[in-house]
DNA sequence: GGTTATTATTGATATTGATCAGTCAGGACG
DNA sequence: CGTCCTGACTGATCAATATCAATAATAACC
């Protein structure tokens, strides 16, 4: 977990038209002056569950999930996303605690700023504010989307969907390299281990996908497309 | 549905303390003047998914559903949420159309402002623009997690769970008047109508709960929460 | 490069929940 | 007061999914 101090290439961060956009360069300096950047290697915790909130952090570039432990015990995942998409947890500015515990699924890199500096910015500046409410807003609708899209499918359905997100949402590519285990996929569409094997296995018997390894070419995406509609 | 106009008797209004705490007396006042009031019965639909947003909207007396219609026509409620819990829709920054439709499950009031009125006092003023983040993200996290809970159990856990969140949550009492169907709990909790009725006959058999009609009581809450925890 | 530990896979079986069909109870209304 | 209609309820059966157990395939590690 190697951390880098102040190092201001800010000019080319994507983040900053999403957000940022409604700074002048002398904010936008400032702020890189109180940042720091974190370089996460795959599997390694962003933040934990209960963890005191101290920082304002955000996907630069890698791969995460975010979940929590159940009561009784497993993993449950919320939702997986990839740069710019992630701000912080949610819920940075109403609650002390994280909620939901963040890691990384590829080596990845991420920027924090203090999150007393980032609140003076809220509390200053009005467009800054609606920009940042904006995003909030939109990365939750996402995730409550999502969360209901999934609750109402059956586990083929979810499964397509899952494979769907990945080429669509995450890689925008028809082959790619599984991020996760089947376990997660399970732990992400709250379905056993092993009937999401057995889904993919069935998957790949229709020809619908082809699996080389971890790799995952999506042959034929109409008729995922339509188990997901349907399933 | 019935209207009132600038009829101001904000400094009564709870919902002044959550997120309107930043403005001055003046500022309150010049909301009054653009703010309506409605009355609905119950039943009557508040907004509908795919309408366009125009208002901010909150709850002032009753209670409602948020719910969404699936591809095969069910329909799935998201939560179901009392006065000051339930600011808008959540996206009334982010989207030009409502995500969701609401509708009222109890005769409910609603309170509206022109949402360019809200944006502009937003822009202008930082403690107020931090106070709605906040209540929207708390608001948020409630949702994703009530969702995440739902998804974690099975049949008993789930419908022991809504029992229990109409007592803690929603009445704060072991006896109330079920503001739902039986197919509207089902569309809640991601089950079928069959089984949620089932399983309320099941609870009443082993003294649980009491029925009578539409009145619940909860009589035995611990063995309640046990169902609800390890369900 | 062999050994060990995980993760993936598959089949058999047990559970859980959905569906279907039918009855019942209560309210709305002529 | 009867009839219609809707929501509540129940049993029987069927389908979906979980669980368990036993290998196979990979990855991690000395």
């Amino acid at each position: 977990m190697n951390e880098k101090k102040g190092v201001c290439i800010c000019e080319g961060c994507e983040f900053r038209d999403v957000v940022f956009s409604h700074l002048d360069d002398n904010s936008i300096q400032d702020l890189c002056n109180h940042k720091e950047e974190q370089s996460l290697s795959k599997g390694e915790v962003i933040n934990h569950e209960g963890e005191k909130i101290s920082n304002f952090k955000y996907l630069k570039s890698g791969l995460v999930k975010l979940y929590r432990r159940t009561p009784s015990g497993d993993e449950q995942i919320i939702t997986i996303t990839r740069p710019f998409e992630f701000v912080s947890n949610m819920s940075i500015f109403s609650e002390e605690r994280y909620q939901y515990s963040v890691s990384a699924l590829e080596d990845s890199v991420v920027c924090m700023v203090k999150l007393e500096f980032i609140k003076e910015l809220f509390l200053k500046n009005g467009g800054f504010a609606m920009g940042l409410l904006s995003k909030i807003s939109v990365i939750n609708d996402k995730i409550i989307g999502q969360t209901l899209d999934i609750r109402q499918k059956n586990l083929v359905g979810r499964v397509a969907y899952v494979l769907l997100y990945f080429t669509r949402e995450i890689y925008n590519s028809r082959v790619f390299d599984l991020p996760v285990s089947r376990k997660e996929i399970a732990d992400y569409i709250g379905m056993s281990t092993a009937n999401v094997i057995r889904t993919l296995s069935d998957f790949k018997r229709e020809g619908i996908i082809r699996v080389f390894g971890k790799t995952i070419e999506v042959a034929d995406i109409e008729k995922l497309e339509n188990i997901s509609r349907h399933g």
